[in-house]
DNA sequence: AAAACCATCAGT
DNA sequence: CTGATGGTTTTC
């Protein structure tokens, strides 16, 4: 297919002249390269020939966003749109420029009538598509977004627009039906009234207005109805709504209850893994207005739906949610951002609750919704089975038994009416070892690092530093062995199979997930987030190993812990029960049993507010080599009330699984990674943030070592 | 990555 | 003073 709009225009005058009133430049560069170009090209051709096609007559200037890595170039440059691509080039649509002596692709932002650029405005080469891929409004939050995560609009593009698919843009998108189902007939409609302020929620939203919760979901909730049913109501008052999830799991899960409550042709789900094609399809169908109700993991917050009422985050304390390329934003904080630009409802929610959720109804920006508590006491009776620290000092082998008596005795209970989930913390942590009589996570005596075993054969060797320690002593209690903490949830599955033969019992986990069992008695053995979900409900779940969900040395462990079982006993059928194996007497034990993820989001919040920690001040981090991070370190003109702690080596610094791997050569101390800490009251958030971006700028300008910052990160 | 810019300096 | 040169800055 030839490209109309590269040929050249009819000829023109030679020179263009200079707009009335706008400085001519000398650019005596530009006439010289001109005057070789002329004479480089075959002589007698006219000059005229050379010119450029003439301008658009309506707004002949494109403002355009470039496709390049360069903070210093994150703002628009402006081109000259010639007439043959002045119908094409709208706001939004993909374009190819001549940028720096380099054909580089960008998108349209604005078309303005003139332009503040003094010098000469080049071409646009190319429209890629007329399709306005990019909405207004996603461009400006592109912008607020890579503002806070202090990054480029480029590389939050990357995150927002899937790439072009020509094949899948060529269709049309088939448009919704007429009207979705009535919203009151949603099946979950009714399950808000369990909730304190579930149903003034929902009357809210159907009256279009913009309410904003942090709802804490009871046990055994079928939250996918009640959150289709919120979006059913939003859309009942015209309004669309963004859903994020965690997962692919989730998305189906939400996916099969918005079908439920709209009807079908109402919404879309946009999977990341669904391929190219189909990616860029259910794109398009939200981006042309076809859906109005969109449901998807993290780069779903970006989704261009029209007419926007509702955004809402589930399970906003799963990592999935943070974005792990650069700039690395979260989910829950790009929907936030988006809910105030946009004007739109918020929604926060989870079986557990963040601090930061519980920052947003300590400022009073949103309400509480949770289920009063006599009918959480109805939905499920929470009960622990484990040594409380005082009475391990009297015996330290009173947790050795890893599955105790009442355990055994809720899972035969519980087969008797139907499957039993037994969470068992991830193997991931397997890799480090602990003392064998008390449990203490073994360490290496130079570095402080994990230690982990390499093959059968070999002794324990450091992660950090890859010393050997062939002699291991336990620093606690002075015992020799070793043990891998975690017996994986095979060796489990193996071992409750032979207890409960003949029934059957499943694992999910690692590579192999489960998505759902079937309402018959059964033991389903799985790991953290990889829970199937049971027809009906589990009849009982057992939390197995709570000491060790508690072992890792971070931050947010605790309420990591707390995410975890909530998110399992979550699954229990109403009137079920569940079995924690951990110490009573701990506080995240406690919250469990009461199903109160509120009160200890409360009280970790205040810890941390005490401890000028996150959300009530704002942390960011500078990762990357000694000298560099050293050079940022200066140039930083950090916020009143800034404080910057270390750099310190990265190996120290956090609890990084295994960073870096043994065998490692070794670098030199000017080498190594090093991790700078910014840490200012949460009312200068932006203003670090801002000078961190500067500091990008000025780095990326000067062509000097990239480093890597971080605003939020989720652990330290 | 290429072009434009700018300071410097040898050769008039 | 002019044009060549080489390093730095800009990129519409």
């Amino acid at each position: 297919m030839t490209d109309p709009v590269q040929r050249p225009g009819p000829a023109r005058a030679p020179a263009p002249e200079p707009e009335p009133g706008e400085q001519q430049l000398p650019l005596p560069g530009l006439v010289r390269a001109r005057a070789r170009a002329g004479r480089a090209a075959a002589a007698g051709r006219s000059r005229a020939r050379a010119v450029e096609a003439q301008p658009a007559e309506v707004d002949p200037v494109a403002r355009v966003l470039v496709d390049v890595p360069l903070a210093h170039l994150d703002r628009p440059f402006d081109y000259a749109v010639p007439a043959a691509m002045a119908d094409a080039a709208v706001p939004g649509a993909r374009v190819k420029v001549r940028f720096a002596g380099q054909e580089v692709a960008g998108y349209v932002l604005e078309r303005a009538a003139a332009s503040q650029h003094a010098g000469r405005l080049a071409p646009l080469r190319r429209v890629v598509s007329p399709e306005p891929v990019l909405a207004p409004e996603v461009a400006e939050l592109t912008a607020t977004v890579a503002r806070r995560c202090a990054g480029t609009r480029a590389d939050v593009l990357r995150l927002a627009v899937p790439p072009r698919h020509a094949t899948a843009e060529r269709e049309p998108s088939t448009a919704a039906p007429a009207a979705p189902r009535p919203a009151g007939d949603a099946p979950g409609a009714a399950g808000w009234a369990a909730y304190a302020q579930g149903a003034g929620l929902l009357t809210a939203l159907a009256a279009g207005a913009s309410p904003r919760a942090v709802w804490t979901a009871a046990p055994g909730e079928d939250w996918p109805a009640l959150l289709a049913a919120a979006a059913a109501a939003a859309l009942s008052a015209g309004r669309g709504s963004v859903l994020c999830v965690p997962d692919g799991k989730d998305v189906d899960r939400l996916d099969a209850a918005l079908g439920a409550a709209l009807g079908e042709g109402h919404h879309v789900a946009l999977r990341a893994d669904a391929g190219p094609a189909r990616r860029y399809r259910d794109y398009l169908a939200v981006r042309r207005g076809a859906r109005r109700v969109v449901v998807g993991t993290r780069a779903a917050a970006f989704a261009p739906v029209h007419d926007l009422g509702l955004v809402v985050v589930w399970d906003d304390g799963d990592d999935l949610h943070a974005e792990p390329r650069a700039p690395y934003p979260h989910t829950r904080e790009t929907l936030l951002l988006r809910a105030a630009q946009q004007g739109t409802a918020v929604v926060v929610g989870g079986f557990a609750r963040t601090v930061e959720a519980q920052y947003l109804l300590r400022t009073g920006w949103a309400r509480e919704v949770t289920a009063p508590r006599e009918e959480v006491r109805r939905r499920v009776t929470v009960t622990v089975a484990g040594a409380s620290e005082h009475d391990l000092v009297r015996d330290p082998f009173a947790r050795t038994a890893r599955v105790p008596r009442q355990a055994h005795d809720l899972v035969r209970r519980g087969l008797a009416h139907g499957p039993v989930l037994v969470q068992t913390p991830r193997a991931g942590y397997a890799g480090s070892l602990a003392c064998e009589r008390c449990r203490t996570p073994a360490r290496c005596e130079a570095c402080t690092g994990p230690l982990r075993l390499t093959g059968s054969t070999r002794p324990p060797a450091c992660r950090w530093c890859g010393r050997a320690h062939p002699a291991w002593r336990c620093g606690t209690c002075g015992h020799r062995g070793l043990r891998a903490p975690v017996v994986g949830e095979a060796r489990t599955a193996e071992e409750l199979g032979r207890t409960f033969a003949p029934v059957p019992v499943r694992s999910s986990g690692g590579d192999h997930v489960l998505a759902r069992v079937p309402e018959t008695p059964a033991v389903v053995v799985a790991t953290p987030g990889a829970e199937p979900v049971a027809d009906g409900g589990y009849a009982a779940v057992l939390l197995l190993d709570g000491w060790l969900a508690l072992a890792r040395p971070d931050l947010r462990t605790a309420e990591e812990a707390l995410r975890r079982w909530t998110a399992a006993v979550g699954l229990v059928r109403p009137g079920g029960e569940a079995l924690l194996v951990a110490d009573p007497a701990l506080p995240v034990v406690q919250a469990l049993v009461r199903w109160d993820a509120g009160g200890f989001a409360e009280r970790e919040t205040a810890e941390r507010r005490e401890a000028h920690l996150p959300p009530a001040s704002r942390i960011a981090t500078v990762t990357g080599r000694a000298a560099a991070v050293e050079e940022v370190a200066a140039l930083l003109r950090l916020p009143a009330g800034a404080e910057a702690l270390g750099p310190v080596p990265v190996d120290l610094a956090g609890p990084g699984p295994g960073t870096p791997p043994a065998g490692t050569p070794a670098v030199s101390v000017g080498d190594r990674e090093v991790r700078l800490v910014l840490r200012v009251p949460r009312a200068q958030g932006a203003a670090l943030s801002d000078a961190l971006g500067e500091v990008q700028r000025l780095r990326s300008a000067r062509k000097l070592e990239a480093v890597r910052v971080q605003v939020d990160p989720p652990s330290l």
